[in-house]
DNA sequence: CGACGATTTGAATAGGATCAATGGGAGTGG
DNA sequence: CCACTCCCATTGATCCTATTCAAATCGTCG
């Protein structure tokens, strides 16, 4: 790794009260890579050689049996990806691709079982990530066990509208077969979902949608905190 | 406490290689209760007071939203439940409830966050349980996301079958109604899933079912090692 | 301009949910 | 021991949601 990578991957919160010695041995056997979007980085089933670390840009986690595939997350800066898998030193139970040009961290997994044994801070960081993880997928479950696709959908928007500044429209993140997936319908069917919103002033040009009225929206929606929100 | 208890407690995977000094704190202001089934032990949207290791019985996590009610997973001896939450210091996500009449441990929180900075192997104990958990999360994700609901149940009664030592019949461990919910549907659903699986040699009378071609059962199944394995 | 991929729309189908009614134990009380 | 009750499970009929397959449209990029 470049010396000149160093300062942005020792902001990252992961390694925020770790100490020199331990950040130094996580990060000298480690790639600061970029890939360019809609490359494979990793497949379900391969063994855990590196904990992924995303620097910049954004990855798709996603999954495959019989010949379906469907996204189960999103990772953005700041976050990791197969850290379970790593920990345990299994196999990844998920694939994963860039959703856009990204860079990444990859660090060796003995690595990180190691920093985690030698290093307190390191380890706290690695509990808080993997929580985090754990509570995001059980939203995710909830979400999807819980609510019609309509109602997915709305919910989705709301967030996004609150990630964005909640003015009124909504810049879509990711293209719509994504979202579709991730939401866990077809891109046929998000189609009709954002007609079946229309009645509730949701109006969608190409990725742009406007929303002019989010309380009617929302009376649809019932956004409830425990599914919705990020950091509760 | 008391100190008959201490035995079946310490012998639990979760406090195996736990300093004396540390189990000892962990313990001092625990209860080990015995509750009967059907009990409602936590609401999703409490204060993540404690930790809840089962020692005995089956609990059931399930979660609510609008009227819905769905259940997450269930929990056997050995296993903690709501442990992320304990260790972000937030509110639960599920709502958790005896399957059976069970003995259950419960830890304050605070003592847990302690003794995870202070012990070394509680704190190995607790990422692998969490790493644990977490798997087992994005298992359940992708079964919901990625078969439909008579796949689900083929692979649920093959795994099962495994679990019983494959022997040709299985006895289910839940009643209908909470398997059901477990894989995502109605009772009646599961009850017509039974009937569409009768041509694979799946018959069902009450709580016992006879597989009598599990070739053909799992033809149809296909299981994936990556969703219905417990241990990778 | 032309081609390709992504999105949308339409029609038909399948998969599940809901509502209503019936059957079938397990447990209770006589 | 038996009748009664209640709850769970099953079955039937119908409705709704979502998928599939096919075709048309839109946009973008070369």
């Amino acid at each position: 790794m470049r010396a000149t990578d160093l300062p942005q991957v020792r902001a990252l919160e992961l390694f925020a009260r770790v100490s020199e010695s331990a950040f130094d041995s996580l990060v000298q056997a480690a790639y600061l890579q970029t890939f360019p979007a809609q490359l494979e980085l990793i497949a379900e089933g391969d063994t855990a050689d590196f904990l992924y670390v995303v620097v910049d840009g954004c990855v798709e986690l996603f999954a495959k049996s019989n010949g379906r595939e469907s996204t189960i997350g999103t990772v953005h800066p700041g976050g990791t990806f197969i850290l379970a898998a790593v920990l345990k030193d299994a196999v990844y139970l998920m694939s994963a691709r860039t959703a856009q040009k990204s860079r990444i961290l990859l660090i060796p997994s003995e690595d990180v079982r190691t920093a985690f044994e030698s290093d307190e801070a390191f380890a706290r960081s690695i509990v808080v990530e993997l929580a985090r993880c754990y509570r995001t997928a059980i939203k995710e479950h909830k979400d999807i066990k819980l609510r019609t696709a309509v109602e997915r959908l709305a919910n989705r928007l709301l967030r996004y509208h609150q990630d964005q500044g909640a003015r009124g429209n909504v810049e879509l993140p990711y293209d719509k077969r994504l979202i579709a997936s991730m939401l866990g319908m077809t891109p046929e069917n998000l189609s009709r979902a954002f007609n079946t919103l229309k009645p509730y002033g949701v109006d969608v040009q190409g990725s742009c949608v406007s929303l002019s009225d989010i309380s009617s929206l929302t009376r649809l929606a019932k956004p409830n905190p425990l599914i919705d929100d990020r950091d509760t």
